[in-house]
DNA sequence: TTGTTGCATACATGCAGCCTGTATGTTATT
DNA sequence: AATAACATACAGGCTGCATGTATGCAACAA
């Protein structure tokens, strides 16, 4: 007899693996290192074979890429789904730091998306990811807090750019014990002083 | 007979070697990455075998850390010699950006302080190593800041460590081609929006 | 002072184990 | 039958250590 329950179409097959090797990834490079993670350990967490890693990605790193960019894509969502539009462009702000702040508190998402992520994939490669995930809700909240007047007008993607620098900062200090409040206030902090200033003190905008 | 040039002591021989292989090190990680980067091919480089790295090195991680420190001092000191403390707080933190962005171009300083380094050493060491060096004149420029009210008081950790996160972020940005007018607009913008705004009923704006 | 003796330091060489990537073989799907 | 999806075997390289060797050094002796 033949074993009935076996039979899966290939997509399926593909599908199935993918994803295993993907989960299987994901939970070492978070418990450890993705230098001190062999692709041994990882196929044995799959229940596959080396031969199947290599079958569907190029090389290790491709698959610690399809691992960054689906935890990437879930942090996105999980931003996304706490900032609602119907927020002021400030409180949206926020909402999408707060967000931002306690989705990389699970386990290992910092270093795999802070510290592993742009040295092994390369700070080019990670920017394009996180442009399409994570810094895009924020470059829209910011874009959004300026056409409102609530913040002076600069360079959308070079402040995009350090904003998320800051934030990435922070969820690194506060898993390392800092003070959340203290990163949090000063994360506001910034945000708000790029406020207009009111009419009678006159500051120096850079003006170009 | 022997020849009297090679008779060196022992403490003149470590140091050379210690030397030599750091040098060595440092162009090879900085040209390539850390993990690109083989102990056969430093100590090619440096002139001598992989016994010698084994005997002054705890491992290659160490030498790498060595060198990660050698170069965070050579950054801070071209920091310092930038900004002397002559300048107003202000003029001093915006100069010593600046001396930053610009030692920072120094080929494969990026990579090497800001991908490789916190993803082989950790961020907590490399938080260790920035805090002796760069992060400390930029604490002490905005503590400077603070106490001459040009700045609200915030929090002097959390506020140094997002700014020096910024920084970083603008550097790699500018390496990789980016605009550097922005990003030094962006990173003054921030800065200065941090002084003591007078809003319409809170406390009186110190005139300068 | 000079020479000798004993030990520590500074290396060089060889080895063991592991890992990555590929090439080849086998099984399941189409 | 042809192709995709794997499994297995292999080659090359790298890291860390263990062992071997030469050089510096300190103390003591003559």
């Amino acid at each position: 007899m033949q074993q009935e329950s076996e039979r899966r179409s290939n997509r399926d097959r593909t599908e199935a693996t993918r994803a295993d090797l993907i989960r299987a990834a994901r939970k070492l490079f978070t418990e450890n290192s993705y230098a001190e993670t062999g692709t041994p350990e990882i196929v044995a967490e799959a229940g596959v074979t080396r031969g199947a890693l290599y079958h569907h990605f190029a090389d290790k790193q491709a698959l610690f890429a399809a691992v960054v960019e689906q935890e990437a894509a879930a942090v996105a969502g999980e931003i996304d789904h706490a900032s609602p539009p119907s927020l002021s462009a400030r409180d949206a702000l926020i909402a999408g730091s707060d967000a931002y702040l306690k989705a990389m508190r699970a386990p290992g998402r910092t270093r795999l998306l802070l510290l592993d992520g742009p040295a092994v994939l390369g700070r080019a490669a990670m920017d394009e990811i996180d442009n399409r995930h994570g810094n895009r809700s924020l470059r829209e909240g910011l874009v959004a807090a300026m056409r409102a007047q609530a913040m002076i007008r600069l360079p959308v993607e070079a402040l995009t750019a350090l904003l998320a620098a800051a934030f990435d900062r922070a969820a690194l200090a506060i898993e390392a014990g800092a003070s959340g409040e203290d990163y949090r206030a000063v994360l506001i902090a910034l945000m708000d002083g790029l406020s207009p200033a009111p009419p009678p003190s006159k500051r120096p905008a850079p003006s170009r």
